[in-house]
DNA sequence: CATGAATGAGAATTCATTCAT
DNA sequence: AATGAATGAATTCTCATTCAT
């Protein structure tokens, strides 16, 4: 019954802050950010209202570390070697690893999707340094494009990230029970990487 | 002096019901539903609070009907010739109008899209007709695809599917601001077309 | 095809007065006055919100006019032939019309009582010639029973009083599906002439 | 400092729930429950509206909690010895206890009586365990009287309910003025007792 | 006489946030 | 660190009443 060491304390911290944001991605997610509660959370966390100003300033910065922390998660993931420059073999891995992490992240997704759409979100997002990995990896996609000798980088990165994002909006909303099994899945997976490797 | 006809009145409510869903089309769009008031929506359409209520049981309601009403006309415009069987020429018909669309009316599918994300919208819209037009939709796409010799038309359905709705959420989310050059939108709808005439 | 009298114009006027009177008795008795709305009465009557202030200056008008000439005609049903004196048959045959009131206008009954109860409603009775009435006609029993030679005539102005009321109040509120017998209400009717006969 | 005990948050739960009921039976008894607004109950306990919907969930629940706790009590009063079978002894108390709840609960029998009558206010009430109660109990008087060997029971039920019921309402309504002097509210008591013991 | 669109004042309700304990 | 009672500002919704036609 020693008190407990200030790492220990920082670990309880720790856990509980990502407890809750777990909690309130699901629930965000499921219910949408308006229409869930602080009171609603907490329930759900198992901890009272009180508590969870202790962890986060606001609903909003909630929500924000949520986004914030959860992209930067799916970026890290995503990282090519840093020198800026896609292999085809990088390129076939990235859409690898998108692919798995739809498949098994899809509550971050349909957070995300449903977030990022709400009108003045991004607002809070914009000069957030997320933003910025995004268009580096656009960029590196155009210049991985233009190597590659095609005519029109733009309308590839276009295409390509209107099959992926669209992918994901099917998934998540048109037809979340459909089925989507796996063979149609990686059969559009194959084909994507038939086109651009 | 003598009171108004029944004509009159239909014509007056008429004009009144799509002049307030015009606005709150906007305005959801732009500052999102759950940030709209209906305090905002009656003064921007220039009536009371009262009056909004005189058309539209509750802001939920009146959500529910620019979707409805919104989804239905879109559809209609798609209407094939109903025999339920789709022509490479109607095919093409098709596409040109959808992105006729999504040039035109990006408004609605920003709200659209925005609305028919929100968790727990969906639900709401789940024994509308408008859900069984789109299934009976995809079922002729499917058909069609079958009928060109395509190995996999399921296959062929996700990708048709997500590369428009795909576009559309690039055209109103992700990158609002990069243009969309004209140039880029015709030879993305050319690219579709020669995929699957 | 000629103009209507004034005589024409001078009945529908009442009539129609009489028919809102009367739905709105019905729905006040059965939804509370509190509950109803102009429009539901409106509508029930088959008029406009409009026309129902040409004939009631307001919703409480409506009221006051639906007590005032129900209590009205009720009183004048019971008026003994104002000599101020009562005999034993004009006793019992007050009796005996207040239960075929009873039975016969129990909706009146249940408006005059639900209204009669709600606070603040007799402040709106308080100057009405209809409670000097019923004042006047409370002295008039205090006599009969004084000329009959009761111990303590007060208390059976109260006995009789509260026979009366306490049935009034059971068979509308209490046990309002309980079939209070015909037989039953003839016994308890035969009992209270008797009492007082 | 330390946080407030679960036994401690009970009470305050508690006591400010009852203060709350107090002062709205109390409104709701002197100025009608259709006229009580919930800023009015608030100010009046002194406390902000928000925390009247922290205690009840609307208006109408706080009316439900008032009628059925407050009838419980009442019932809980009367409440014979269970064997279910009623003594003379045990009817005379009854009656004494009623007399007695009337004399110094008169504010709860304002609101009962004019609150049970309100159309609309029954439904509520139709499941409730108390409807039961008044039901088991009317039954136990029918044992009573049969007992007693009176002709017909059941009129016998319905004069002393009416007695009973009629006094209450000519109490609280119809004379309140009138001040029902202790003497003669004892005579009535008496009488009511010499006619069924 | 008749209509129902329109108003506006007020009522109920919600909920993020604060704070004493 | 932890609790949940308490606040108050904002928001949705209601409805008697007015008024142009």
């Amino acid at each position: 019954m020693s008190p407990r060491t200030k790492a220990q304390i920082e670990k309880i911290r720790d856990d509980r802050r990502k407890q809750i944001m777990n909690v309130a991605l699901h629930l965000f997610a499921t219910e949408g950010y308006a229409h869930c509660t602080i009171a609603m959370l907490a329930a759900r966390t198992g901890i009272s209202k009180g508590l969870m100003y202790h962890y986060f300033n606001s609903k909003e910065a909630l929500l924000e570390a949520i986004i914030e922390e959860g992209l930067d998660e799916v970026m890290n993931l995503f990282d090519p070697n840093r020198d800026g420059v896609l292999t085809s073999r990088e390129f076939i891995d990235f859409i690898r690893k998108v692919f798995a992490v739809m498949r098994s992240d899809k509550e971050f997704w349909v957070l995300y999707v449903s977030v990022i759409m709400q009108p003045r979100v991004k607002e809070h997002l914009t000069d957030k340094p997320i933003i910025r990995s995004i268009e580096q990896f656009l960029q590196i996609l155009m210049e991985y494009f233009t190597r590659k000798g095609f005519d029109d980088p733009n309308l590839e990165v276009l295409t390509l990230s209107a099959m992926i994002e669209g992918l994901g909006i099917l998934m998540v909303y048109t037809y979340p029970e459909m089925k989507f099994p796996d063979e149609l899945l990686e059969k559009y997976e194959k084909r994507i990487i038939e086109m651009y490797q």
